[in-house]
DNA sequence: CGGACTCCTTGGAACGCTCCAAAATGCGCA
DNA sequence: TGCGCATTTTGGAGCGTTCCAAGGAGTCCG
């Protein structure tokens, strides 16, 4: 590895020019005569020149970062939104800094903390299990985007979700539609889209008079805990004609504990999920399921950030984008 | 939003102390008298003080930051690894910074001179695309350490990777000790895993004395590619009893061609993957597989950046981790 | 009561860059 | 040749830290 780098000083010197005019020259300024700019991009690359970005920012006080934090790498939603952020993010010449909280607000809280220290100029949390006031105090040093809960409002912080409440309606009628009346619902736990889409599926069950067919077993989004609520369910004796799952990687659950029990999809069972997971579309799994703008909702979050950073003031705003149901494989009229 | 961060000042002048001192009290030094300390623990938590990390690295020129840049973001292969990665490098007290190169070469060199010029003090690739003049150039400035490839070497490099060989060789042990003779390959292009897997493939053939049976069809380690692949070979007349995709996603859309052509797993048809993605254990894929230890090569890798950075002369080598047959539900004795 | 210590504390230089006001240069034209 | 103006170029201050050599304040002992 190399003793020292070489800095402005040591281009400018090898150009025989100042290091202002390196550093103008560096920025591609129109000041800079064609003559010193190409002595200047020579002694650069002779001498192997990087900018440091650190004095960079520095100097300038803007960081061109953007701090990320990913609350479980295990769902593949995440990484989906991610993607998203992540190619708007580039496209501004900006880093991003990601950083992931695991489900636990204490480390979350010094993930965060950390990305503040840099300097970051925004802050997209994917999923956060903070409370709201945590959240609230770090948006009056920087702009935030909450992506999938809307819970939260405040000054400098917006938030990107799908709209939970027509995407669970669309996925019920879907089942209503094929005939469907005996509908259990998996839940996802205590984390808002969750309870959206619980509440909402205990609506529309009621809305079309089948409240005592209502049935929802307990899950957390997880595999395992959709595989082990169905089981709970099939356990239970006669099984609903279809099941809906609060997300997809708990259907995928659903469906291997239909399976366990000999049901086979969608001629005995019908399953749909929720997210649109790209998974899904494997033809193996095939998975019917209401689908969010995963990558897209990333995209429109670092958006919605530039703006606000770009500093004409804005107002703090939930941007809902529009569910879609991918009607695959897994669900199918009711066994008459 | 605030208007200007308190500094190291604001807290020096409002506890009455130097900032040397302050600095000295937020780095936990023990030359601090208690008064002082709990002076400046005060003022610094009334101003809402936070440390410049940016100063930080600039005055002592370290960044505490190590760059990971992962190729590509939708095989679930390398967000595991990137967590076990990230794991080690949190418990160090470094960051991570995150960039991702997207298969595309040219954009994964812009990413990597991104992180080098936020003074990146390792880089973590995770997969890549890159000349191996390009890697080694990197390797002049800072430590590497590369994931999933050991084809490069160099001062400075080192790589983590699973035995690939003896991987491949246990995956065809498992057939042919099933019973399985007429074995197809799917492929994965020409990136260096899948070379050798199909090598290991073809000399497993020979040395069985099945030369004849031998039949690799091109994939690219893609769900999609796997389907297609798989749809040729089944086209062509009669199937092979059993089929070794060269990753796990691909297998699934090997699985998903088999059953579109009306065969059963595994009555009529064997498959078995290699990675080890958690998916596979799904109950409704139980995919047989040869799995790697993902996470772990994630940390090892990160700990090894570590004893790199430590700077303590190492010799750059290849680490080999072993890979484990996982017996599922997707292979069984052929048909008789 | 004056060192000799030990323990705390301090101001200034440095890190590598950007910004700024001011200086140097070049050019056209009278 | 000299003046004014536009174009280039420059040195110094500043960004918020850390590091360092050196200064002050006690304390202990002879």
């Amino acid at each position: 590895m190399n003793e020292r780098r070489p800095t402005i000083h040591d281009v400018a010197a090898r150009a025989g020019v100042s290091k202002s005019l390196v550093s103008l020259a560096m920025r591609g300024s129109p000041k800079v005569s064609d003559a010193s700019r190409a002595a200047i991009e020579k002694a650069a690359a002779e001498l192997g020149y990087r900018p440091n970005a650190t004095a960079r920012s520095l100097a300038d006080s803007r960081s061109r970062t953007i701090g990320v934090n990913m609350a479980e790498l295990d769902n593949p939603i995440f990484p989906e939104m991610l993607g998203g952020a992540h190619t708007v993010i580039r496209s501004r010449n900006y880093n991003t800094m990601l950083v992931s909280g695991e489900r636990d607000p204490e480390l979350e809280t010094m993930e965060l903390a950390k990305l503040l220290e840099f300097q970051v100029e925004g802050l997209i949390l994917i999923s956060h299990r903070l409370p709201a006031e945590t959240v609230r105090s770090l948006a009056d040093e920087v702009p935030i985007v909450v992506l999938t809960l809307k819970d939260l409002t405040g000054p400098g912080i917006d938030s990107v979700v799908t709209d939970d409440e027509a995407g669970t309606r669309m996925a019920m009628q879907h089942l209503f539609n094929l005939g469907h009346r005996d509908i259990a619902h998996v839940s996802g736990g205590s984390l808002e889209p969750a309870v959206v889409r619980e509440r909402l599926y205990r609506s529309e069950m009621q809305a079309a008079g089948l409240e005592s067919l209502t049935q929802v077993i307990e899950g957390d989004l997880t595999n395992l805990g959709g595989l082990e609520a169905a089981r709970t369910l099939l356990r239970e004796g006669k099984p609903p004609t279809a099941i809906f799952a609060s997300n997809d990687i708990s259907a995928l659950g659903v469906m291997a504990a239909c399976q366990e029990f000999g049901l086979s999809i969608p001629a005995d069972i019908s399953i749909i999920g929720y997210d649109g997971i790209a998974l899904g579309a494997l033809r193996t799994l095939s998975l019917t399921t209401i689908a969010q703008p995963l990558g897209l909702m990333g995209q429109v979050a670092a958006q919605r950030l530039f703006d606000r950073m770009a500093g004409t003031q804005i107002d703090d705003r939930s941007i809902v984008l529009e569910p879609e149901l991918l009607i695959r494989g897994t669900t199918a009229p009711p066994r008459v």
